[in-house]
DNA sequence: GGCTTTCAGGTGACGTTGTCAACTCTGTAG
DNA sequence: CTACAGAGTTGACAACGTCACCTGAAAGCC
């Protein structure tokens, strides 16, 4: 048996699907309202009964990817036998491949300014970073040296997105500057 | 005497310089051709007579701003007696320095896809950066110091931007993370 | 069972925006 | 002096986000 609320559930997640979809399929310009409905099999003005507004639904896919990357960083975290240097180096490059599979999602969950919902959700999945660092230079040199890595490969991100870094401009790209900033960590 | 193409170019600057005003005070969403027309004291049409369209426009304030960026960074590399790796610190805090005054410029100069006018602007900027960097770890090594820089630096302001990269949370800060991958470079 | 409430969903309407076509007007070239 | 080019205006249109109002059915209560 369905009940209601099973049902408003399932509207909200397609909601969410679909303009998830749009997004990556056509950038921020193609995630209307209307559009988003329509997939969902829905009418362009269903979408106010599950979110607030456009910005509202948008900040739910951001928190969403988010969540997902913790996810994928908590598994490698916990990840028996893996010398800690390449867990950090897999959970930098997982945020790498997220951004180059789905660029419009990764720049949509570095919007500023990012409301408390991503905040938290973006903690969450820089925990098991922190920690697996925390393993590698200890407490008092974990954040800073977190902090280093992550702008680094953000940075490298968001120039390679725009066209800035190229291997032809720079004679290298961001899986090695990933390489050159965890080579900075102690090894195992 | 005003000739006709002189005022015609009045107006373009008058047009980028209420957009580039709008921008700045309210975003993004604030820049409607309408309210740029109004503020440069034309119609709402009078913007197609100098840009193809609303993002022609903001592409061309883009370019400008990495030209009036690649000025300073001019300037300072020819400074005479100022040891090489401050003029690397000064061109690099010049860039904080202008995402925090103007973050929505910032974040125009650096939207993807970057169109051509936006990529040679830019390039100009990075050329006395590179030149700097050749001084103090040589040609063969200047880009790829160059590019783990410039990624790092750009990585933390976006955090600093969306939210991220606060104090709290990280125990550091984007100047401090600026000083630490200088602190790489060898001195003079 | 019947009644009432709640709430997902649909529809009409409105203001705003980007954009185009048609028009006017005025320096400028021949 | 005339024709042209081009800056600027205005009317119009489609698309969009959003709101107010309406509908219908599930859920709770007696």
């Amino acid at each position: 048996m369905i009940t209601r609320t099973e049902s408003a559930a399932a509207t909200r997640r397609a909601l969410l699907d679909a303009a998830a979809g749009l997004l990556d399929e056509g950038g921020p310009e193609a995630v209307t309202l209307r559009e988003v409905g329509a997939r969902a099999g829905v009418s362009r003005g269903a979408p106010y009964r599950h979110f607030a507004d456009k910005d509202d639904l948008l900040t739910a896919i951001a928190a969403q990817a988010w969540n997902a990357l913790a996810d994928q960083a908590g598994t490698l975290g916990a990840h028996p036998g893996m010398p800690t240097r390449d867990k950090v180096r897999a959970m930098l490059a997982g945020m790498l491949a997220t951004a180059r599979e789905r660029p419009h999602l990764y720049r949509l969950m570095h919007r500023p300014p990012a409301g408390p919902e991503v905040l938290q959700a973006a903690a969450r999945s820089q925990g098991p970073f922190v920690a697996a660092l925390s393993d590698l230079v200890g407490d008092t040199q974990a954040h800073r040296f977190g902090a280093v890595l992550l702008s680094g490969v953000h940075g490298a991100i968001g120039m390679e997105a725009s066209g800035q870094l190229t291997r032809d401009k720079w004679k290298t790209d961001a899986d090695e500057i990933l390489d050159t900033l965890v080579g900075l960590l102690p090894a195992s």
